[in-house]
Parts: C-alpha cells; structure tokens; sequence
RNA sequence: GCCAAUGUAGCUCAGCCUGGCUAGAGCAUUCGCCUUGUAAGCGAAAGGUCAUGGGUUCAGAUCCCAUCAUUGGCUCCA
C-alpha cells in the first residue's frame, strides 16, 4: 500500500465520471469542500491485506496526533501504484481502514471515480509525508516529499547506535549504566528526551545583555546578533587565540568570499544536498547564496594549486565571519543558535586515509587543547563519533583511539553505508543548564569533495590523485564559545560559586575607585602604571558611595578591585579586594602583575574596549 | 516551519481577567544636596506610537483577528 499524506487547509473535490464498471455508487456526485484535515492519498496494491490496512490506519493516526489534527479523507488514488490490487479487495480495505479510524472524523472520496480537486496544503515540515506499508514492513517508511536525495537518503539510512568505552567496548544504548554519565545520557537520549519541567529561558540569553556583551538586532534579520564593545573585545580575543593556535599547529590563514554562484559547476552537487537553508541573494541575473562554512572559498581555491604528494598533509584556515545559515526560526536562541556567526574552518588535504587518519588525531589533540585554554573543560562536553561500518573495521584501533583520548564513554553512531560525504565524523558536545546539547569542536574524514572539486595532487607514480579532505573546527563557533562560558557561569551560580569569566577574557580585569577626589591624580597614575603592563584596568571616578561602586564592579563581575584611600596612597603595596573571596589583601605592586601575568599566560592581550573613565561612559545596559 | 506563552519608559516589571480620570513603580539618565572605607546615601525632574496593522465599541494597554519579534516544546542541526 502507497500512501501520500498531506495536512491540509482544504480540499475540494467534484466526482466527474465513473472510472471502471465496478465504482463505488454515489446517489449525488457534488463538489464536497473539507477545511483543516489530513488527506491520506491511497493506492492499494497487489498482496496487501487487512494488517496492512490496520498498520497503514494506524500510522496515520500515529503522524496525526503529533500535528494535533483530527479529521481524515482517505482519498483512493490509483497513480501512486503501479502494482494495484484488484478495486474489490481495494475498496474492502478502505473500507476497513475508515472504521478503524472511527474515532476520528473520517470520510473517503468516491472509490472508482475520476475526480477534479483542489488542495491548499500547510506549510510546515510534517505537513507532508509518504509512507509504504507492505505485509512484511514493520514500520513503513516515512520520507519527507520534496526534499533532496540526500535528505530522503538520510531519513531511511540505517545506523546502529552504541556507547563505547575508552577500552573500546561497545553497548547497546539500552543496556549501558549511565548513572556517572548524566550528560552522555542526555546527549545519547536527545531525541526522545522527556520533556523538561522548566520553562525557562537559558540563562545566558540574560546574561549577554547584563554583560553588555550582545543583543538581538532587531533592523537586521532573526539570530543576527550585534556585539557590544565588551562582547567585540572578547569575540576578538577568542578568535585570535584560536587562530594563533591553528597557525601553530600548521594552517596558512586564507580569506575567500562570503557569496558564491549557487549556478557555479562545481556547486551545483554540493549545495543541492542541502536546500533552502541559506540566504539566497539575486544580483544582475546571479543567483548567489551566502557561504555556510567556508568550504566552498577554500576548495575553490585548492583546486587551482599545483600539489604534491610531498606537500601533504597540507592544511588551509579560515576564520569566517560570518557564515550563514538560515536556521528554522524556531531554532534560534540567544548565542547558542544563530543565522551568522563565526567559525574557524581548518581543511586538511591528505594524500590517503592512513595520511587521514594521522592527522585526525593531531587535530584532535589541537580541539581537546583549544577548548581547555578556552576555559571549557573536558567534563563540560560529551563526545559523539560517527563513522561508516566498513571504515570502522578497517580503522578500529584508531577509532578506539580517539575514544581514548577522551578517556571517558562516547556517542557511537555506526552507518551500515555512507551517505554523506564522509566516513568518519566526531564532535564535541556541550550540555547546557536546560540539558540542550550543541556541537563546539568538530573534524570529519571527507572522501567526496576532493573529487567534487576538482581538487588533484601528483603522487609518487606521478600520476593524479584526488585528497582525502579534513575539515576541522577547533572550538566551534565562535558566538557558541561565549554561550558555553555564560552557561557555565550560570551554572556556577546556582552551585553558590560566584560567576566569573576568564580573566584573559574579561573586559575589565581591575577596577580602580577612589575614595575621595582629592586620590584621582594617584588614581590615574596608578592605571597608566598597570596598562603599560598590559591589564585592562579602569577608574570608576562617579561621584558615588564606595557600597555603590563597589556593588556594581561585582555586577560587571570584575575580579580584581582597588579601593585608593590614604592608606592605600601611601602604601608600597596594593589593597586588593578579590572578588572569589570578598576578601581583601596586600600584596606588593610586581607581585600583583606576576598573579595576573600568571592567569593570562600565553593568551592574547588587548587593551580596554571602553573609556578609562567610568564618568565618561554610557550605560549600555543595566 | 508548526503549536504555545510572552511583548507596557533605556532595563526589570505592575496594570489587562471584569474596557472608563492625566498608564504606574524600582533601577538607569539629568539636576541639586551629601563627600563617601569594601555589594545600593537623600531629594527632584525628565522619560511611554502600551510590538505593528486592522476590527468591535460612545470609549481599547485592556476584547477579537492578522503580522513581526523573543522564549519554550516539536522538527531540524551539512
């Protein structure tokens, strides 16, 4: 049995003529007009019998019960069959399958009549669906209309999924103990995850706007955010390390266009796996789309290169701002899940897997290092690794490997076949206060679009080879690293820690308050003296009460203050109220710069976003 | 994209259910007073297309519809 089910506005249908000898007898052929009701389309084929007829009815009734409809046409049609049963077993079945539904309310149209008919149907993603029932499919399959071979591809692949430990063991997700494993659990369990009793908002959508470090944009488009100078600073010094590292490790930083010809050769097979998710722009009769990763610039690129097998493993980076993609626009919140935003993409072009396989660990190692330096621990992120059956038995111990260096159990999903462009895939996942998982660091072993591209190198029998392609993200988006470290904050101050961000990453590491005017003289020279060692450090010269300032620094979550008095103006050392403790300290000036020298080690440094002056500054946000 | 909730001053919110004076409060801002010792000193002023557009009504922030945005759930996540 064939089925295409459509969730619709309305229906209207006219009875014409009797199609065969044997059609349904209807006293008055009139146009009947149905509004809000799914239409099932049927053809019933050779062989099927009254189980299917229960099986199709009832995931009928199963699909319509999650878009909340409770009226059904079932509407025999004998073109999505080539294979048709005889019109009286067809017509017993209808007939069968509209008293099972009788808890709904359900009519059929004229079994054996040529009909006119006119449908308006929903927009949204489950509006529509196919599904085959035969005597031996236990659940039918249920694809998508009007998607792309490889969305269709996707939702009937067959994957087998698993927990692996880091001695390589592997278990069925049913029979794993995730008891010291919460946030595997939730990552493993996400699709099926109970619904959460909170009905919150993430808390670091709150704190983006108290930090004055983003905001929506309401002129621009939905999940396009604007930055703060405190949200500048510190997506600049996050985009600088990770890119330091990433030259380190050894990409050469490119830069490549954000637009790009969707009618372009080399394009078309890439872009139409994955349609309607971009920005589409129109100029001069081009059909251009915004770049979603940086991919397309970099290949592009790489095709033109003159490369040897010598030359590889050989490695490009780019650090996209932005990439685009438009997200469904229930998808999108706060920092976590955007249509722009910034991400480093590090290819590696290799001249075979084993090359691949090498390099995958090394990047690996990078991610793991990035997202530590970037203050997300291992204990933050839960890892998934996804691979092609065939590539896993060829590739165990290096697989199992991975799976090591994580050291604790992971995701596994295996694919009975490729269907995507790569073999191997792992992610790190970070769970969030509302036990939301969303991938940082990425890598992927890429088989396809060495070929796609164009893209060749000379190997040792001089003969031309296309590359196995990497494609690296060390901390993931950018904007996604800010979320991550604002959950994580918040997360602290529900434990009773006080919330805090890296110092590196702090827009203001020490707040300067004089206690009276007669001190802002020492107060300036004072911060000239630490900015020429290279600390963010400002004066909050307001006229308020010291309880005032004092309140708001701990508001601005500024670790360091120095409250100047006499005492303080006429001490070798410096008063330092630390905001962990609440507690203040004396410690000699060289001191104080080595602790903070300390803490920001190896990190890049720049100087403050705003004016020196608390007195000379607006408030952005309260 | 679908379903639901929310949208009132720069920010956080009250008022809406049950329509009716000039739409309120706290914080922030401005001005004045105070001159400050480790998480909010005192007073005053100014600040509002009640998200947008329609509708019902003698009268709409309040009731109805549509649109937009945010958040949650679903779906999705190259």
């Amino acid at each position: 049995m064939r089925i295409l089910q459509l969730h619709c506005d309305s229906i209207e249908y006219t009875p014409t003529k009797k199609e065969i000898k044997s059609a349904e007898e209807i006293e008055n052929p009139q146009t009947q007009k149905l509004e809000e009701i799914v239409v099932a389309f049927v053809a019933i084929e050779d062989g099927d019998d009254s189980s299917v007829a229960k099986n199709a009815i009832s995931q009928i009734k199963n699909s319509m019960e999650k878009i909340g409809c409770k009226k059904l046409l079932l509407y025999p049609y004998a073109h999505l069959s080539s294979n048709l049963a005889k019109p009286s077993t067809a017509m017993s079945l209808l007939n069968e399958m509209e008293s099972e539904a009788s808890d709904l309310e359900v009519s059929h149209s004229p079994f054996g009549w040529t009909k006119s008919y006119k449908v308006q149907v929903k927009g949204h993603p489950l509006a529509e669906s196919s599904k085959v029932v035969t005597k031996d499919s236990a659940a039918a399959k249920d694809d998508d209309e009007d998607t792309s071979d490889a969305l269709k591809g996707e939702s009937t692949i067959r994957s087998y999924w698993k927990i692996m430990s880091p001695d390589g063991t592997m278990t069925n997700i049913g029979d794993f103990d995730f008891s010291n494993h919460k946030k595997l659990e939730v990552l493993a369990k996400y699709e099926s995850a109970k619904q959460r009793q909170v009905d919150e908002p993430p808390p670091h959508v709150a704190l983006m706007k108290k930090l004055a470090i983003a905001d929506y944009e309401p002129a621009s488009d939905s999940g396009n955010m604007r930055f703060f100078p405190n949200g500048r600073l510190m997506k600049s010094l996050i985009e600088r390390y990770v890119t330091d590292r990433v030259k380190e490790y050894g990409g050469y930083e490119v830069e490549t266009p954000i637009m790009y010809d969707s009618e372009h050769p080399s394009m078309v097979s890439y872009f139409n796996r994955f349609p309607a998710r971009q920005y589409n722009i129109d100029s001069e009769g081009k059909k251009l789309f915004l770049r979603f990763a940086a991919c397309f610039g970099q290949f592009l690129m790489a095709n033109q290169f003159q490369m040897s097998y010598k030359n590889l493993p050989y490695k490009l980076y780019e650090l996209t701002r932005y990439s685009f993609r438009r997200e469904q626009s229930g998808e999108l919140v706060g920092l976590r899940r955007l249509r722009a935003f910034t991400m480093p993409d590090c290819h590696a072009f290799c001249k075979d897997i084993p090359q691949a396989v090498d390099e995958i660990k090394v990047r690996f190692d990078l991610s793991q290092s990035v997202l530590k330096e970037l203050g997300i621990d291992q204990s933050d992120y839960d890892m998934a690794i996804r691979f092609t059956e065939d590539f896993y038995n060829e590739n165990k111990s290096s697989i199992e490997e991975l799976v090591k260096k994580h050291g604790r159990p992971v995701l596994v999903e295996m694919w009975k076949e490729k269907f995507f462009y790569f073999v191997l895939k792992w992610e790190f996942n970070f769970i969030d206060n509302l036990g939301k998982a969303s991938a940082l660091s990425t890598d992927q072993i890429d088989v396809e679009n060495g070929n796609r591209y164009g893209i060749e190198f000379v190997d040792e029998n001089n003969t031309a080879q296309h590359p196995i392609i990497l494609h690296n993200s060390p901390s993931g988006a950018i904007e996604r690293i800010i979320y991550a470290l604002l959950e994580k904050a918040a997360a602290d101050s529900k434990k009773g820690i006080k919330p805090q961000l890296p110092l590196w990453l702090a827009p203001t590491q020490i707040r300067i308050i004089p206690l009276k005017e007669e001190f802002y003289e020492y107060c300036n020279d004072l911060c000239d003296k630490i900015s020429a060692q290279n600390v963010r450090v400002d004066v909050d010269d307001r006229n308020e009460s010291i309880g005032k300032r004092i309140r708001e620094a701990e508001k601005e979550w500024i670790q360091y203050i120095l409250v100047i008095g006499e005492k303080e103006a006429g001490s070798e050392n410096l008063s330092i109220r630390d905001r962990q403790t609440g507690d203040v300290r004396e410690v000699p000036f060289d001191a104080f710069m080595d602790e903070i020298h300390e803490q920001t080690l190896d990190k890049p440094f720049t100087g403050l976003n705003q004016s020196q002056h608390l007195s000379k500054r607006p408030q952005l946000m309260v």
